[in-house]
DNA sequence: GGGGGCTATGGAAACGTTTCCACCGAGGGG
DNA sequence: CCCCTCGGTGGAAACGTTTCCATAGCCCCC
């Protein structure tokens, strides 16, 4: 009774008197096969237990019917929602998902690449941390890669599904400046960042409203809890006068939340708050915060999409962009006076 | 200069001028081999930009170097946590992980156990969704499986890695106890729930504690945001005499922090809620929450580790128990007067 | 100085699949 | 009545590894 080793074609084939050639068309799906004959072989394999190893057929096949995802945090609720949306698409095309975090480490992701590449997946998803240089290896190492969440200017090649964070962060601010804010805080400008596409669309709306930007007023900070927190608090003790602040990412806007209950600030009647990420805290937060939507469960559906169904398509027309809604909630009010 | 197809151990030796064996010996690091010919061997690699071929590999030694992971929804904190501490422990021991959401369904389960026996994974971790009957096919078809964050009570030759929830909630309740509540509403035994480890050590602290337990308070919930709410509501209205509600996930506690606040009910002036699982906006509701915060990169980590480390001391002395951690904020107060 | 290890190497056989090719029989059109 | 086609089938060769076995040289010790 101990079935050692899985059964193979050929155990099915001999149980079932026919070639293996036939067992390997009944289950391929391939070639023609009788009915009696289909039938004799699905019940010796049932007999057996037998599953096509997909080793032995991606060996042959040249393909493993697998796609690799990077991430940088799993545990990122926007990482989070990509990687269900990948998984969501995959699973309806019948490829399962190598899924590694590189923690935002460049170094780490092109060990990962180097190691989906030897698992001959059909393809690879990145949400990118490193820069274009990081990213050139691998993209020519590896047979089709899709960019998710975030690209790399400088490689228009590569196809990417984004979420409009620019489009997010332009209706914010005019959220904002509608209210009636003129010294808007922005958290959040990646100094040495590749692409600062949030902060190029706060300075761009601004300007085209007309409201003077103040460089004071722009402060970077990388999205880790204790940079976030320094960088807020220096804008807000810094600055008495902002009478709103506008979080490029749910780290940011933590800190501002966390930053101004330190400072017995009131929301919004003291300074407005306003973060890009609608989490799930936004709605929890006392006041719930006012927060940009960004669509990643379909981000991560279209890119595997991309990558899987329309290798055609891919890369035509620049980025897919999908579009972000804007949650008004409470933690924005409109501006009455002065700050202290 | 078109790389056609990927180079093979075959094209190295014949560049290198070496047999294909010394190739693979250079490459799996078994075997000995000069250190000049090494050298070559390494050369005519990179020249090559050959990589070992994983599904090669597998095929010949009957295993994919990777492992299965199935969830219920990557996107619950919980579960994103113990998936990132998989990741975590896989990657120091060089597998990867082929990761799958099935959503809460054991059929979906199933299918996905399906798929990864035939990957010829080299072990799964689950959390499981159904019961029993649903894990006996799969744990006979698959070499290994390790139950990581709940376990099937009936199935103690599998092995698992648990949070120590019964620890959890007892300190919780006599967190709760202790602060002299006496009517605390318990939200989240699920009815037909397999194992209502929750559900029994809250009954069996306040047991202890010489408190009777009233039927009445102790509500039954899925962990879906309609019935949380639901079960939230029906409690906080039906009795107006409850100090305290003690939520069994972060999904009831959600729902008890959204109708307290429906409700006019000051936290924790009117009534203290507490709950298992500290996410991130526990620290940022108004008042903090305060939770029980149960180690889920741990218990991916360990579930890991048991899988691929030690099989032979696994499923030995029952199920692992990690320690869970009261954090206690603001969301608890003393008893003070009956509401109303 | 010869035998017995020991290191470095190559050939070849697996691993489990898909698929090309060949073959066989039956049926239909010339 | 023969040839051609066509559906159904089996054999065998790949796919890229690892590893067993054999071989060749070498040093060392008796």
């Amino acid at each position: 009774m101990a079935d050692r080793r899985p059964a193979t074609v050929k155990d099915v084939a001999a149980s079932a008197g026919v070639g293996i050639a036939t067992v390997s068309r009944v289950f391929s799906g391939a070639g023609s096969v009788s009915a009696p004959t289909r039938e004799r072989v699905l019940a010796a394999a049932r007999a057996l237990d037998y599953r096509p190893s997909a080793l032995g057929r991606g060996l042959k096949l040249r393909r493993s019917g697998g796609i690799g995802l990077i991430v940088p945090d799993v545990t990122d609720p926007f990482c989070a929602e990509l990687v269900a949306g990948v998984l969501a698409c995959a699973r309806t095309l019948g490829e399962h998902v190598i899924v590694d975090a590189a923690g935002g480490d460049p170094a780490r992701e092109a060990e990962i690449v180097e190691r989906l590449v030897e698992q001959r997946v059909d393809g690879i998803i990145a949400l990118p941390a490193g820069d274009e240089a990081d990213w050139r290896g691998a993209a020519r190492v590896c047979s089709s890669v899709v960019f998710a969440g975030r690209t790399l200017p400088g490689m228009p090649d590569v196809p990417s599904v984004l979420a409009d964070d620019a489009g997010g962060v332009r209706s914010l601010t005019e959220y904002l400046a509608g209210l009636g804010h003129r010294r808007i805080g922005f958290l959040g400008a990646t100094p040495g960042g590749p692409s600062r596409v949030r902060e190029r669309a706060f300075r761009g709306t601004l300007g085209r409203l007309g409201v003077p930007v103040e460089e004071d007023l722009v402060v970077a900070a990388r999205p880790a809890r204790d940079a976030a927190y320094a960088a807020a608090a220096g804008l807000l003790q810094r600055r008495a006068d902002v009478t709103a602040v506008l979080a490029a990412g749910h780290i940011l806007g933590e800190a501002a939340v966390l930053v101004a209950r330190e400072l017995d600030l009131r929301v919004p009647a003291d300074v407005s708050i306003a973060m890009v990420d609608d989490v799930a805290w936004a709605e929890l937060c006392d006041p719930p915060l006012t927060a940009v939507a960004r669509p990643g469960h379909d981000v991560g559906y279209r890119a595997c999409e991309l990558l899987l169904r329309e290798p055609a398509r891919r890369g035509r027309g620049g980025p897919v962009l999908l579009p972000t809604e804007l949650v008004v909630r409470g933690s924005c009010g409109p501006l009455r006076s002065q700050r202290r």
